[in-house]
DNA sequence: ATGAAAGCGCTAACAA
DNA sequence: TTGTTAGCGCTTTCAT
């Protein structure tokens, strides 16, 4: 067992009560009894009790980051932002992986909801349907990367718009002749998902495709599952038919490379492929692809659940962000 | 503010003990008073408070996970299956990243080891040299991805052996024909950077190729640099000599990739390319290297962290672990 | 300027 | 079987 502060107090002839005003710097101590204490403290090695406070003020410094897949570096990458915000203060970050399971995101959420083992909570791309959304939240809660679905002081949603660049993909694909599309889209529970499907087909729509003309496949975001879709289409697909192939996820769109690069398909000749998201690695393979900007959806939210932990009046319900178009050898 | 124990005790009409007893199950309530203390507890919407527990019981079921970097993959392949790990039980992860800063490091496992904020610390390739690592290590560590370099029952090792699996790639490359080499290291604070070096030049010398006679790089493993340093082998290479090139970490390799690329060298022919760990990527880039099982270590490091929380007197200084060499398209 | 003491919510030793 | 109570380490009010 380490030191307490009733070991300090008593090495230092004070009384605790003047510790803690020495370290809390709340409350005006003499400077050589400061001194004292200090010195005390350093022979003693002696460090607050974090739990101990947490009890008394009811706060534990600690903000529950739920997350889909770690291994992602587009979540990395948020991550890492948020991390790089908290790092100013006093706050750390427990990092949950939901696995991409919905049962275990709920179970994660309620549990830091009620547990109080954190004072906030970062929900990244979070499934949960709105309807089986916690409606009473006592706590701070950030949505990264999801269109805002529901009105509640303590919720903040950080998001891009999907369907808007979805679209955009569409556009590109269609001025750039290709007139058979495809849609590698991803699972129905995933919002962003959905929004990237429709915005592509509404688009397409527009220039007279429609939608039971696009070949539409639905998997989870995955890389073997980009391939396995990537295959199908691929042999579905009537010889010399262009395609312009949209996979809603990059790590699913570099399944579907690989899948295009296995069958001996020529990219971006017979077969047009961009993906979505513009994870880092996208870049090394040359990826066409619609970049978020996770670096700063990351630091945003940050920000707010910073802000909102300081000032419970804080109020920011929706932070929209964007990003671009990056075409590069695959489309 | 959500209800305590308290409230349930008066509501239930029983003392605080009788819930405690019926929450913790270490003593036996009569049915009749359990249910009706359950479905208190239910009614509000009661929780315990974790800070209140640590506090008394000296426990706060956090564990503290230093990362040099978050967004890279094979970081987050260890993170996952050590949150697997630790899934099966009450414990979280604190994560934190140090942005390969050693004086981060330094600051991050200080503060854990003081703080008392979490029961025990896992580090992931941790960068402190020995002579400053911390000597009064209160709480178990297992450190994960370096050999050994301290003897203390408080820590444990997961490591695997760079030196022979470096020395495993230099009988390969001088095996397939190649007569010059390079080799792209790591930083010097960096243990498995420093063997992986070792290992490859010491097998060399074995073939009668001298140390001075291969081409050394240091470098901070990014992308970034390993671009730059093969784009100055690549100008420092007298024209069609042929040469192998180590690169001691895959991330690094992707840069030194896509420099031969846009150099437009011809890879596997003019250059030969190995890299280090095998990060998911690495298969779609068709890079040759060496796994290092991640998987293994991080759910090794879970176990033997629980294991040493549970059991003081548990023991298992050293475990370590082997991967393979991956020969894919690029030597 | 400093100290005494209460109390945050919980558990566990001891009593009844 | 259930209740009373002390105490984990800290902060803070109220005295002094």
């Amino acid at each position: 067992m380490s030191s307490t502060i009733k070991d300090v107090s008593r090495m230092a002839e004070v009384s605790t009560a003047t510790v803690s005003n020495v370290i809390t710097g709340k409350k005006y101590v003499t400077p050589e009894v400061r001194e004292r204490v200090f010195s005390c403290m350093k022979k003693l090695g002696y460090s607050p009790n974090i739990a101990a406070r947490a009890l008394k003020a009811n706060k534990t410094y600690n903000i529950g980051v739920i997350v889909p897949d770690i291994t992602n570096p587009f979540f990395g990458e948020i991550l890492k932002s948020i991390q790089a915000e908290l790092s100013r203060t006093d706050y750390q970050m427990i990092v949950c992986d939901t696995d991409q399971k919905v049962e275990k995101e709920r179970r994660m959420l309620t549990g830091f909801l009620t547990a109080r083992q954190v004072d906030a909570v970062i929900l990244i791309a979070p499934r949960l349907p709105v309807e089986s959304f916690p409606q009473n939240i006592n706590m701070p809660i950030v949505i990264v990367d999801r269109p805002p679905f529901m009105n509640n002081s303590k919720l903040s949603f950080v998001y891009s718009d999907n369907r808007t660049s979805s679209a955009m993909i569409a556009s590109y694909a269609f001025n750039a002749g290709y007139r058979k599309f495809a849609c590698i889209a991803g699972p129905e529970n995933v919002p962003n998902a959905n929004l990237r499907l429709e915005g592509f087909t509404d688009q397409l729509s527009v220039y007279g495709i429609k939608k039971d003309q696009i070949v539409i496949k639905r998997i989870e975001f995955t890389f073997e599952q980009g391939f396995d879709a990537m295959v199908q289409i691929l042999a579905e697909r009537k010889s010399d038919e262009r395609i312009a192939v949209f996979v809603c996820s990059d790590i699913a769109a570099w399944g579907a490379l690989e899948a295009i690069k296995t069958g001996g398909v020529r990219i971006n000749e017979s077969i047009g492929l961009i993906g979505y998201d513009d994870s880092f690695f996208s870049r090394l393979l040359e990826l066409s692809t619609y970049q978020t900007p996770t670096e700063q959806m990351g630091s945003i939210a940050g920000t707010i659940i910073l802000k909102k932990l300081e000032n419970t009046s804080y109020d920011e319900p929706e932070t929209k962000v964007s990003g671009q178009l990056k075409i590069r050898k695959t489309i």
